[in-house]
DNA sequence: CTTTTTCCCTGGACGC
DNA sequence: TGCGTCCAGGGAAAAA
């Protein structure tokens, strides 16, 4: 599942091809995964942005796309030549059954956006900048953007598991299900606490925590254990050294105790029950 | 305002 | 082998 990594990930990557390229039209082959008006008009790229887990595509028009990814969303790119590249491109995208719809660039590349489930979408809106700042507004801030403090009083607000207080996008942003799992680990604490009961120093080691597990994920290139594929097509490495994210039964990394997986907020989560109480 | 519930989807796992 | 059932899960929207 696409988290910030991830989708930091591919922004970097749609970021460095597109630059000075055009779109020249979008195929859709699913309209469950496209919003907007259809277009045909050239539109030149002048950025890519991301804030959580969205992306925004922007165009010198004041036009653009919004991209979520979703579960199992991709944005692949098929070059014309990969000879800038080691990375082989083994799937054709252009017959995929998942290819939902097609980018056309100017100069002959083509974009795919991919996905099984079609919980994701591409959204074409008319003002960018301001479906941004919309999006924006309404999500928290990155684990990095924000002091201990202000992290403590927004948990001190809600009487919901520190697990399900960190999930959601509009209190803190960026964070899914895997590095959630393994920044709780990280920083020792039982995902089942109440996120008003922790103390002032295990609301700065949490922080921590997260930083720490989403700059790996950054490193890595994100976590390809299921259906995550960077633009090329290519997996992360994040999902070899998984803290404790889906590995039940497998011994903790601190302890060696068998790690348990339970439904947290109804979601799969990990545990060391005696690193985490 | 906060919290909970429902819904959207399909491939893969599992049981018989 | 094959069929039916269950499950994963981000986020929008409706309901409580």
């Amino acid at each position: 599942m696409p988290e910030l990594p991830e989708v930091e990930t591919v922004r970097k990557q749609l970021a460095q091809e597109l630059a000075d390229a055009s779109i020249v039209g979008i195929v859709v082959r699913d309209s469950r995964c496209y919003e907007g008006l259809a277009w045909s008009r050239v539109e030149k790229i002048v950025a890519v942005a991301r804030s959580g887990k969205y992306l925004f595509v922007k165009f010198e028009s004041g036009r653009g796309i919004q991209v979520h990814l979703k579960m199992t969303g991709r944005l692949i790119l098929n070059k014309l030549t990969d000879q800038q590249t080691n990375i082989p491109t083994e799937l054709d995208y252009e017959f995929a059954p998942h290819t939902r719809v097609v980018i056309a660039l100017g100069d002959g590349r083509k974009v795919y956006y991919w996905d099984t489930r079609m919980f994701g979408y591409i959204k074409h809106v008319e003002d960018i900048e301001t479906q941004h700042a919309k999006i924006k507004s309404s999500l928290g801030p990155e684990p990095w953007d924000l002091s201990d403090n202000d992290l403590r009083h927004k948990l001190q607000r809600t009487a919901r598991s520190i697990k399900e207080a960190i999930l959601d996008q509009h209190l803190l942003s960026g964070v899914g299900n895997i590095y959630a799992n393994d920044g709780l680990w990280l920083a020792g604490i039982d995902p089942r606490r109440k996120a008003n009961s922790l103390k002032v120093s295990e609301v700065a080691k949490l922080r921590q925590s997260l930083c720490e597990v989403l700059q790996r994920g950054l490193a890595t290139g994100g976590a390809s254990d299921n259906t995550y594929r960077d633009l090329y097509g290519g997996r992360g490495g994040y999902q070899n050294e998984f803290l404790v994210y889906g590995r039940t039964d497998e011994p903790c990394n601190k302890c060696g105790t068998a790690l348990k997986r339970i439904v947290v907020g109804g979601r799969g989560t990990w545990v060391c029950d005696l690193c985490q109480s």
